[in-house]
RNA sequence: GCGCUCGUAGCUCAACGGACUAGAGCAUCUGACUACGGAUCAGAAGGUUGUGGGUUCGAAUCCCGCCGAGCGCACCA
């Protein structure tokens, strides 16, 4: 089904081919009308007309019959359309048949790899995994809805030097005790632990060096080790994640190893294409277009001297396995934006090397940092790294005193807390634009009032609430567009789609946070001024039982798309 | 030093080169509870969009300079 926005286009785009062909229509949601149309100035300028009466003959010509109810050129030449309510109803019925409310799937948007969260074995996730985390999970929603195929990656940590303490302490405290440990989720203290002894302990870093070369050489009782740590970690990761709501599991995780095998031959095909570089004795690519401190080309590291592989060079096997093994067509990097210039880096040489392909690409969907109040990085009271579990424990407790507060009474509020509190987490991190640092505040994100989490899922919860209560079922009658609450919750009920659309082409959720508060607030205008389920007459309840119905759906899809959850009651 | 990102209301944020009033939310002030969850709604007030130039019919948005902030700049990921 085509939205409403791709229909007006249908009928404005063969008006602008016929003066210009190729011209863009600019169509734009309006605050003057339902829609303005800003493109007849610009190809006014090109023709060397005068742009009004441009506007005009696009009027002229277009067949806006049926969908639009009227029209006016205003100011300099713009051009303001009304969507006729028979056409918004239409809309609206066929929204309501479709699961997805509207939302297209495009069938040639291929395989997306979303790379994401990336906590590292043997060490607690913390507020750093947060956002990587919950943008990736909201993005493979968003993707998958629009269909694309995707993958996800979870490209955890999972080799390199300090496996060699790690699992040398893990010796030292006898398996059985370690995995014990481990299970309950102190893997701080196990690291912590092992860190320490290394500085101290002149045998115990030794014997950590010795341990490293056996992992990296393959030995099959280290390797056994190895993968106990792993594996305790990677159930660890599945708890948080459960308990966030993201749907990251253990299949997606294919951590920094899984490429190993893979290094060897990145080295080699750089080399044989003529890219490779020996510099100080490391492996290096020099991309064009950059420099470092002193000026100078800067490399992008893939062996470094002492005969190790660097990040660098995981990353390059990863584009390809991604592209070759995988058939990525675009792969997303959900990783913090200071990494940019690496990335940056990495796909220059892939591209250099014939790994990302013309019709493939890579995309640093690059975040800003989380924050405290005091507008440096959120660190505890203390000055300690937060844990992300115990972000949620304190969000799970905050939510809950919030709503026993408002006299939330029955056996539910455990799991509706969680649910509060995610959203409110998810729905903070997520409303901001990705690039710029956000600021973290429990007051503001929990409160029930303002553009949070909490006040959206209220807004669902209180429709339901009138599902609950209606006793009978509704007459299908039409949808009414009488009162003018009414149209203005039906007007942007059917730009569901487009919000979705926009989000997708900026990778950027917060446009979906948008069009949900905006939806929730015309509901609730629309829920002061309309009677419901006391309206005047049959028909009139039976339409805002519809809109109701409508916009529960787009709230429960919309936050769904955001990874929060929508409870029945809260 | 070079590069990237960014400076919008007291605070947190929007705004895809477009309109006579730069929008929301919070906080502040004023109203509205005998309708479905007042955890709400209606309204008011609050801005030389860091600064100085330029391009344009039209700039918060594009270009240049300056000021300020954060981050990155060779073997850790």
């Amino acid at each position: 089904m085509p939205t409403l926005s791709a229909r007006l286009l249908d009928r404005l785009v063969p008006a602008f081919d016929q003066l210009d062909p190729g011209a863009d229509p600019v169509l734009r949601e309006s605050d003057r009308a339902d829609f303005q149309v800003n493109g007849a100035m610009a190809l006014a300028k090109r023709l060397g007309r005068a742009p009004r009466e441009v506007a005009e003959e696009i009027l002229a010509i277009a067949d806006l019959s049926g969908l639009v109810s009227s029209t006016e050129i205003a100011g300099p030449g713009f051009i303001n359309l009304t969507i006729a309510d028979e056409a918004l109803i239409e809309q609206l019925v066929e929204m309501g048949d479709d699961e997805a409310l509207g939302v297209p799937a495009d069938p040639e948007a291929g395989v997306v790899v979303v790379d994401y969260s990336a906590p590292n074995v043997a060490k607690e996730m913390h507020v750093g995994h947060l956002r990587s985390t919950v943008i990736g999970d909201s993005l493979c929603r968003i993707l998958e809805l629009t269909g694309a195929v995707v993958v996800r990656r979870n490209h955890v940590g999972d080799w390199g030097t300090p496996f060699g303490m790690l699992i040398e302490h893990l010796l030292d405290m006898g398996e059985a005790e370690a995995v014990q440990g481990l299970s309950v989720g102190d893997l701080n203290g196990f690291y912590t632990e092992a860190r320490a002894k290394f500085d101290a302990d002149d045998g115990f870093k030794e014997r950590s060096r010795s341990r490293v070369v056996s992992l990296q050489a393959g030995d099959e009782e280290t390797l056994r080790l190895w993968r106990l740590l792993v594996a305790e970690s990677v159930r660890y990761f599945d708890a948080v994640y459960s308990e966030l709501g993201v749907l990251l599991e253990e299949s997606d995780v294919v951590g920094e190893s899984y490429y190993n095998p893979l290094l060897d031959a990145v080295v080699d095909d750089l080399d044989a294409a003529g890219l490779l570089v020996d510099s100080n004795g490391a492996a290096c690519v020099f991309p064009p277009g950059f420099t470092n401190r002193a000026g100078e080309p800067l490399p992008l590291i893939v062996r470094k001297s002492d005969e190790g592989y660097g990040y660098a060079a995981t990353d390059l096997a990863a584009v390809r396995d991604r592209v070759g093994t995988l058939g990525a067509q675009r792969i997303l990097y959900v990783v913090g934006a200071p990494q940019a210039q690496h990335f940056e880096m990495v796909f220059a040489v892939a591209k250099m090397a014939g790994w990302l392909p013309e019709g493939t690409e890579a995309i640093h969907v690059a975040f800003g940092n989380v924050l405290g109040p005091d507008r440096k990085m959120f660190k505890t009271r203390a000055g300690g790294t937060v844990k992300l579990q115990d972000l949620l424990a304190e969000g799970t407790e905050r939510a809950r005193s919030a709503l026993l507060e408002r006299g939330h009474d029955d056996d539910s509020l455990e799991a509706t807390a969680r649910q509060v509190a995610m959203g409110a987490i998810k729905f903070a991190d997520l409303s901001t634009d990705r690039q710029r640092d956000y600021i973290f505040d429990w007051d503001r994100m929990l409160a029930f009032e303002g553009a949070t989490g909490p006040y959206l899922q209220y807004a669902h919860a209180r429709i339901r609430s009138i599902f609950r209560r209606l006793e009978d079922q509704p007459a299908a009658g039409g949808i009414l567009l009488g009162h003018p609450a009414e149209r203005s919750l039906a007007r942007h009920l059917v730009a569901l789609p487009d919000a979705v659309a926009a989000t997708v082409e900026s990778l950027s959720p917060s446009k979906l946070c948008t069009y949900l508060f905006d939806l929730a607030q015309h509901f609730t205008s629309f829920y002061e001024q309309c009677s419901v389920l006391q309206a005047p007459d049959e028909a009139t309840r039976a339409s805002r039982l519809e809109l109701c119905e409508l916009t529960a759906s787009s709230l429960r899809l919309g936050l769904g798309l955001l990874g929060i959850e929508a409870p029945e009651r809260m």
